[in-house]
DNA sequence: TGTGACCGTGACATCGTTGTCAGAACCGGG
DNA sequence: CCCGGTTCTGACAACGATGTCACGGTCACA
């Protein structure tokens, strides 16, 4: 900013006037120093310019999403940073992986950079160690899972109502032996889909035999063992539901393998592309992500223009999408 | 800072020395520090840090890509934020949605947030806009599309070759009327495409029918309705090379509603979730998206490590995965 | 006891920018 | 020609931190 000012001849606040488009610059220095700006390549600093400015943002959220290359966090970022960039402020996106470790490291280290807000996908099941961030005056809204230890917005899904209208399309279609595919239990959300295949169960009178309903299954190939597993008792599942998108491929490949996709029912929990192209295409209960993450956006941007109502907490239904998979009848 | 050193009755000076573990603080003195910033919730300023020492970094990379949301970039970019978080480095990314605008206004506001590095998907074809960018001793690297108009690092894969070998597989199997999707012509890498398209009927003496070749197709439900146009021509293709995974899932569509997904032979470019689940499996050319994201980010941090080699140009061999589409015989 | 080395600490300048305020130059009106 | 009011410009301090250097105190040793 020196040399400009010294090869514009005026002062650096001057350039600082042009560059800020400030009024009250004649049009003769406006000129000398833009093009001293362009000749020497000056980009202003933008942290500096923060430190100076009163309550100056840095134009910066964070994003703490459970996996980047998963169709659902990639979805709901996607709309978030659309929100974003009609707030002209950038997303810095990392994914967690289940790291609770991870997930406290990256919150403080967010909150040292001073992002303008905080949205994070958590992995952690207690979130106290948040109170002290917080206390800085960073807004944090949670998605997908809900905040606990400490008081802020969320926009979550309806887990239990999703797992309980999926469960009964199955019930409703004659199935009485209806696998459970789940996810880790330590996490709310499986434990509210968990919830809702029960209470679906309970719905028809009846109660899940525990050897189908297997918990703790972390990836698409641990699904298909399972499902693999499942398909060998003497009494296999005529249906299966799968709470989550990757397990739900996961049982797709094992019933490839063993010739049963148009025998055994499958509902999945979240949408992905190409559900509709599977044979027979996937019925799936669906979370709109488009819609988590604008919501999200639209929460987030409230708090940091200032909003200091309470906690608002947004519960999105999802919608049950009837293609094909799910309304196989059972096998005699 | 400085309500800390009132609160443990030191300097200024000596605070920086505790939260930056520089020796030479005793342990009384280093206690009293830890105990007023825990309890002041004070978070060092990182950006008024980076402002006073010496060539900082700010710790972030910006990462401009095509769409998030769509695998391909999602898959990159998972990559790089791997090896991203190894160097302690917070990646931005932007979805650029082919936006050329947007891709140079991009630039220039991630230059002046003084990124460590650029990463970029490009948009625009022609990039001499960055040269003055650059000057600012910003290092960039461009994935997919290769640069032009200024030197900078580039992982690319070999779109004519990829294409070539589609082609061919298709052709190897007897097929002579091959129908050709691709995206904008505009861009480079669709060119090469469309080049090892034709190509390979050259090494069979044949010359794609133009009418079978149609170009800047930019959606899935643009492929489906261009699928649907072909099949209804008095000779329609026999089989289909699907440049983009968008294109090629559009493809299937069409397929799928005609019921002919058995009948006419369908090879992708780009490998992507569940094409293996499709009926038939998709066969595909993968491009190796989490290598190429690797590569990117190897580069990019030794560029940002002081390197100033040449530029190098790194060229990623995609393979044919073949799954039983692609293999499906010409019908008399 | 004096001396030099070393240790712990703080004062001050500085990074690049902008808010504040004051001064210089110019204008029109009396 | 003087005066008050604009208009334009610059000097200076400050934002939150750290590099430099100097200071006072301990300690070992001559």
């Amino acid at each position: 900013m020196r040399e400009v000012a010294a090869l514009a001849g005026v002062s650096v606040k001057t350039v600082s006037r042009v560059v800020n488009q400030e009024a009250g610059v004649s049009s003769a220095v406006r000129e000398r120093v833009s093009s001293a700006v362009s000749r020497l390549d000056y980009r202003p600093n933008l942290a500096a310019s923060n430190l100076r400015r009163a309550g100056a943002r840095t134009g910066l959220i964070g994003a703490l999403v459970q996996d980047l290359s998963n169709s659902f966090s990639a979805g709901v970022l996607r709309a978030l940073e659309d929100t974003a960039r009609a707030h002209r402020t950038g997303v810095l996106a990392t994914s967690l992986d289940e790291g609770v470790e991870r997930e406290r490291e990256l919150v403080h280290d967010l909150v040292t950079r001073r992002v303008d807000g905080l949205v994070i996908m958590p992995a952690s099941t207690r979130h106290d160690y948040l109170v002290s961030e917080l206390r800085t005056g960073t807004p944090a809204v949670f998605v997908d899972r809900p905040p606990r230890g400490v008081d802020a917005d969320s926009v979550v899904v309806d887990n239990a109502s999703g797992a309980r209208s999926g469960t009964e399309h199955l019930l409703a279609r004659g199935h009485r032996r209806i696998a459970g595919l789940f996810h880790l239990t330590q996490i709310v959300t499986v434990q509210h889909r968990i919830d809702g295949f029960r209470s679906a169960h309970e719905a028809f009178g009846l109660v899940p035999d525990p050897r189908l309903v297997v918990t703790d299954i972390s990836s698409a190939e641990e699904a298909t063992r399972v499902v693999d597993r499942l398909l060998a008792l003497d009494d296999p599942p005529t249906a299966i539901f799968a709470a989550r998108n990757l397990l739900a491929t996961g049982a797709v490949r094992s019933l490839a393998q063993h010739g049963l996709r148009r025998s055994v029912a499958l509902v999945g929990f979240d949408d992905f592309p190409l559900a509709d192209l599977l044979d027979p295409p996937l019925t799936v209960v669906r979370q709109d992500v488009a819609r988590i993450g604008r919501t999200v956006g639209e929460l987030i941007f409230q708090r940091i223009d200032g909003d200091t109502s309470p906690p608002r907490h947004v519960v999105i239904e999802p919608t049950l999408v009837v293609r094909g998979s799910g309304e196989i009848r059972p096998t005699a």
